[in-house]
DNA sequence: TGTCAAGGCCAC
DNA sequence: GTGGCCTTGACA
C-alpha cells in the first residue's frame, strides 16, 4: 500500500506508487532517530551517522584538536552525514554538503520542474533506507536544510565554478574555527553542552553568511529598503534578556505568571542617567565596532524572502504558522552566528554564550522586526509564490496577535524618537550583554562590555540629536514593551507546543525550553 | 595545473 | 526514478 507517490511532471495524476511505505506512524527508535536527523541538519558537525547522543562530541572534534592546521578539513566534510538523509556526505552541493544521491534527486527535481505530492501528512522521515519513499518531503527536507535552487543551472552549462565558491571556503574556515571551538569547550571541562552551545560550536549550512553571497531570485519590490544604500545597515537579533530569578520559570511558569514577570521588567534595564553634553559629531568608536560586526540591512531582507519563498517553493498550500516557526527557527540559527562573530560577545566563554542567547534570542528577534519594519518599509505581509498571504506582523509578534497594538505604539514611540541604525545596533548589545543573567562565569566582562555600549550610545544621542530630549532615556523606556511582546509571544508559543501545533526538534523549541529552565 | 562543484551518463 | 561515476571548465 503506497502511501506516498509522486506526480512526474506534474502530468499524471495517479502518478507512481513507489513502495509500500508506511504512513508515518514513528516507532520510538524512529523518533529518536529523526530527532538525532533533525539536530544533525542544525549541527552537522557534531553528529555523524546519528551514533553520538545530545550532549556529547563526536570522535572527530576530538581528532579535530590535533590537528589545528589551516588547511581546508575537506577530509572531515566527506566524513560528515547528509543532512537531508543522513547518507555519507560527497561534498558541496547546491549550497551545502550532501550525498550524491541527494544531490542527484535535486538537481533532477529543480531542472524537470517536478511537482509531487505526499498523501502521508508531510512528515516522512527521510534517512538513508526510506529516502526513495516520499520524493514530496526529500524535496522540501532538501529547502529545508539549504539547498539552494539558484544553484541549479537554468542553461545547464557544465563546468566551471559558481558563486557559491566563496560560501563555500568561508564556510569551511567556520567549520574549522566551531570545531576549534568546541575542542576547547571540551577540554576546559566545565561546559555542560547543551544545544545551543552546539549551535555555536557547529555551523549549520543555511546561515546568514552563506545568503549573503546568494542572489535572490524574487524579492519583493516593496522590501528594498529606502535608505539602506546609504546607511551601509544592519541585520540581526536584538535584545536582552531576562533576569535570573523572574525567569522562575520551570513549573511555576506559565500563562498567570505574566504580570509577575513584568513588574520585573524595569530591573533589568541599566539605569537611565543624564545626557551627555553635545559632543563632536563623530561616532563612538564602540558603535563603529557593533556595526562592522552585523550584516547590512538588505542583505537581512534577502535573507528573509530568500528563505520564505525556498520554504514554499512548489508548495499549492503552506500551512502559515508552521512556515512562521519554521522562519524563527532559522532566524534563530542568524542570531546564534550574527552574535559569536560579534563584538565582545565573542570574547566570552561559550556557556556565558549560551546563557546570554537562551535568556535574549526572543527579543533580539522581534528587535530586528521592528528595525525593519521602521527604516526599511517592510510590509506587513508578503505574498507566497502560491499566491497566499504571510503575514510578517504575525511574524513579529510569534504568532500572537493580540500584541499587534502595543507593537504598533512601540513603533510610533521609536518613530517620534527618531530611532536610527546606530541606536538599534546598541540597543541590541544591551538587551544581549545582560550581566544579570544567573550563572555567568564572568558577568564582569559582561557589565564591563554593556557598560561601554551604555556609554557609547548615550555619548551618541547627546552628540547626534542634541534636540530630542533625552534620547538615551527614551530609547531605554522602549525596552520593557519590547519585553513584554516577546514574553507574550513566547507564551503563546509554548501554549501551541503544549497543545501539539508546534515543530519539534528544532533550535526554536530549544531555545523555548531552555529560557523557561533558567 | 590541480581543485571541485556543476551537469551528464547509464546500469539498475 | 535512482544513484554512482564520469566529464567539464572556472578559478586559485
Amino acid at each position: 500500500m503506497a502511501s506516498c507517490y509522486c506526480l512526474s511532471g506534474g502530468s499524471d495524476p495517479d502518478g507512481e506508487s513507489v513502495s509500500d511505505h508506511q504512513p508515518q506512524q514513528q516507532q520510538p527508535q524512529q523518533a529518536q532517530q529523526q530527532q538525532q536527523l533533525a539536530l544533525q541538519q542544525h549541527f552537522p558537525g557534531q553528529y555523524h551517522n546519528h551514533q553520538y547522543p545530545l550532549s556529547g562530541f563526536s570522535p572527530g572534534m576530538a581528532s579535530a584538536a590535533s590537528d589545528f592546521t589551516d588547511a581546508p578539513d575537506t577530509k572531515e566534510d566527506v566524513e560528515e552525514a547528509c543532512p537531508v538523509c543522513g547518507d555519507r556526505v560527497s561534498g558541496y552541493h547546491y549550497g551545502l554538503l550532501t550525498c550524491e544521491s541527494c544531490k542527484g534527486f535535486f538537481k533532477r527535481t529543480v531542472q524537470n520542474k517536478k511537482v509531487y505530492t505526499c498523501v502521508a501528512e508531510k512528515k516522512c522521515l527521510i534517512d538513508k533506507t526510506q529516502r526513495k519513499r516520499c520524493p514530496y518531503c526529500r524535496f522540501q527536507k532538501c529547502l529545508e536544510v539549504g539547498m539552494k535552487l539558484e544553484a541549479v543551472r537554468p542553461d545547464r552549462m557544465r563546468g566551471g565554478r559558481n558563486k557559491f565558491g566563496p560560501m563555500y571556503k568561508r564556510e569551511r574556515a567556520l567549520k574549522l574555527q566551531a570545531r576549534r571551538m568546541a575542542v576547547a569547550a571540551q577540554m576546559g571541562a566545565t561546559c555542560q553542552l547543551n544545544g545551543v552551545v552546539k549551535s555555536l560550536a557547529a555551523f549549520p549550512s543555511f546561515q546568514q553568511d552563506s545568503k549573503s553571497d546568494i542572489q535572490i531570485p524574487q524579492l519583493s519590490s516593496s522590501t528594498n529598503s529606502p535608505d539602506s544604500s546609504a546607511l551601509d545597515d544592519a541585520h540581526n537579533n536584538n535584545i536582552k534578556e531576562e533576569g535570573a530569578g523572574g525567569g522562575g520559570g520551570g513549573g511555576g511558569a506559565s500563562a498567570g505568571s505574566g504580570a509577575a514577570r513584568e513588574s520585573k521588567l524595569w530591573q533589568y534595564y541599566p539605569t537611565v542617567t543624564k545626557v551627555l553634553n553635545n559632543a563632536p559629531q563623530k561616532v563612538p568608536q564602540v558603535i563603529r565596532e557593533l556595526s562592522a560586526s552585523t550584516i547590512d540591512d538588505k542583505t537581512w531582507q534577502e535573507s528573509l524572502f530568500s528563505l520564505i519563498n525556498s520554504q514554499t517553493y512548489n508548495q499549492c498550500e503552506v500551512d502559515l504558522f508552521e512556515l512562521m516557526c519554521k522562519v524563527l527557527d532559522h532566524s534563530l540559527f542568524s542570531l546564534v552566528e550574527w552574535a559569536r562573530r560579534s563584538y565582545f560577545f565573542k570574547d566570552l566563554k561559550v556557556e556565558d554564550q549560551m546563557k546570554l542567547l537562551q535568556l535574549s534570542w526572543s527579543e533580539l528577534l522581534i528587535l530586528d522586526m521592528v528595525y525593519h519594519q521602521l527604516h526599511n518599509s517592510l510590509p506587513n505581509e508578503t505574498l507566497l509564490p502560491n499566491g497566499q498571504k504571510f503575514s510578517l506582523l504575525n511574524l513579529t509578534l510569534f504568532g500572537f496577535s493580540n500584541m499587534a497594538e502595543r507593537h504598533h505604539e512601540l513603533l510610533q514611540r521609536l518613530r517620534q524618537i527618531k530611532f536610527d541604525r546606530n541606536e538599534y545596533l546598541c540597543i541590541k548589545f544591551i538587551i544581549l550583554l545582560n550581566p544579570d543573567v544567573k550563572g555567568l562565569t564572568n558577568s564582569k566582562l559582561v557589565e564591563e562590555a554593556q557598560e561601554k555600549v551604555n556609554n557609547a550610545l548615550m555619548e551618541y544621542c547627546s552628540s547626534f540629536y542634541p534636540e530630542v530630549e533625552d534620547k538615551f532615556g527614551q530609547i531605554l523606556l522602549r525596552l520593557p514593551e519590547l519585553r513584554l511582546i516577546s514574553i507574550r509571544g513566547e507564551e503563546f508559543l509554548h501554549f501551541k507546543h503544549l497543545s501539539g501545533g508546534l515543530p519539534t526538534q528544532t533550535l526554536l523549541m530549544e531555545m523555548l525550553h531552555a529560557k523557561r529552565r533558567l
